[in-house]
DNA sequence: ACGGCAACTGTACCTGTGGTACAGTGCGGC
DNA sequence: GCCGCACTGTACCACAGGTACAGTTGCCGT
């Protein structure tokens, strides 16, 4: 997208909008305070930004795909170390677990979770990419969970999707948790909840 | 046409805030489509809330009661069928899920989810309100799940408070997830998930 | 060395939303 | 008949987002 050598001012804003964002909420994030912090002008911003809607788009563009690079990471370190999918599987889920809970303070949030409230703010197109986002973990997750039935039939009924979805929505839900309880351990707590679970399902109690 | 005393002007403002607030987020809800839908000058919305901060205030006490009185519901119906601690639940959790499946469209929105991600908006006792919330949602499933502990050991080691947070991050998370996919099944499933994950926790495989 | 373009700055001005201030009004209950 | 609740009406303010556009600066290839 940036053919020529970079704008690292771009990056720069996009790096303080997103902190702020998390931190306080979309709406609550005025350009002012980004160009400011950023030490540019006004004009300098919607340069780089036709309005605060792109502005959110690229926002949510740079998230996807650093959460996407990150989750690729933890589960290519754990499969280097089992055979076994489903090891491999629980090990990731445990890595992802310690990641979340060795940060400083509480995680600073899913910007997908942050948005979702407030899409009629957006574009169509910003819609469209946090669907985007969530089916491709979603595939992630489902790929992953059937090569692992194939080797350790469900010891429950279990609908794989339903399985898939479940690590998404404890993430969110867990960051949320964590949040208004001002209490960092929940999201890893139920990350390694969700461990057990799998677990369960493939190897009993 | 009765309009006894006691304001049903502000109820009426307060239904319509939350339907659109959930909708389209708390920033993108203007007070002047408020009272253009309830038929109100300006000045009658700030006789009945000093400003939109107030309304916000008063639009989640409003929700949380109204929560707490549908779970307290569900549950004592479940109840009422029911000897065992955990055949309770299990049931009231499939009410649940059931009575989310039965919406018309998806499930509208959870305000402390809404919320939580745009909270430097609001004031201390917004907060303090969310965290009040969460945290009587934490202990009415927490004294459930340590009841049905008593008579039913955990066939796996598991932290029932965060298994009772479970209940609240998913149900979050699921109603993400269904927004965000578009896909209203996804919450009841997720509830009918932890139902299977409670089960296998007091009952096994 | 020079022209061109990306990456800005500066100034001016407009709109919508939230919010303040306060005087006035209709009507139900005592 | 008059008190006061639940409003209405008018006027006015601040600030964030945004438009418009002319000017500046510095690196790049030729």
């Amino acid at each position: 997208m940036s053919p020529r050598k970079g704008s690292a001012t771009r990056e720069r804003i996009l790096e303080l909008a997103e902190a702020a964002v998390l931190e306080k909420g979309f709406a609550a994030t005025s350009i002012e305070e980004l160009i400011v912090a950023a030490g540019i002008t006004k004009s300098g911003f919607f340069y780089h930004f036709k309005d605060k809607g792109e502005l959110a788009t690229a926002l949510m563009q740079r998230y996807i795909a650093h959460n996407d690079a990150v989750m690729a990471d933890i589960f290519a370190r754990a499969d280097e170390l089992n055979e076994d999918p489903l090891h491999g599987f629980l090990v990731a889920l445990k890595l992802f677990a310690e990641m979340t809970a060795d940060l400083p303070g509480t995680h600073p949030g899913c910007l997908v979770s942050a948005f979702c409230y407030q899409d009629r703010l957006f574009s169509q197109e910003m819609r469209d990419m946090m669907l985007e986002g969530v089916s491709s973990w979603r595939k992630f997750f489902l790929d992953r969970l059937t090569l692992i039935a194939e080797r350790h039939p469900p010891r429950i009924k279990i609908e794989l999707e339903a399985l898939a979805d479940m690590a998404n929505a404890l993430v969110d839900g867990g960051i949320i948790m964590s949040r208004i309880m001002r209490d960092k351990n929940i999201l890893p707590q139920q990350i390694m909840l969700y461990r057990d679970f799998v677990r369960t399902v493939f190897l009993g109690t």
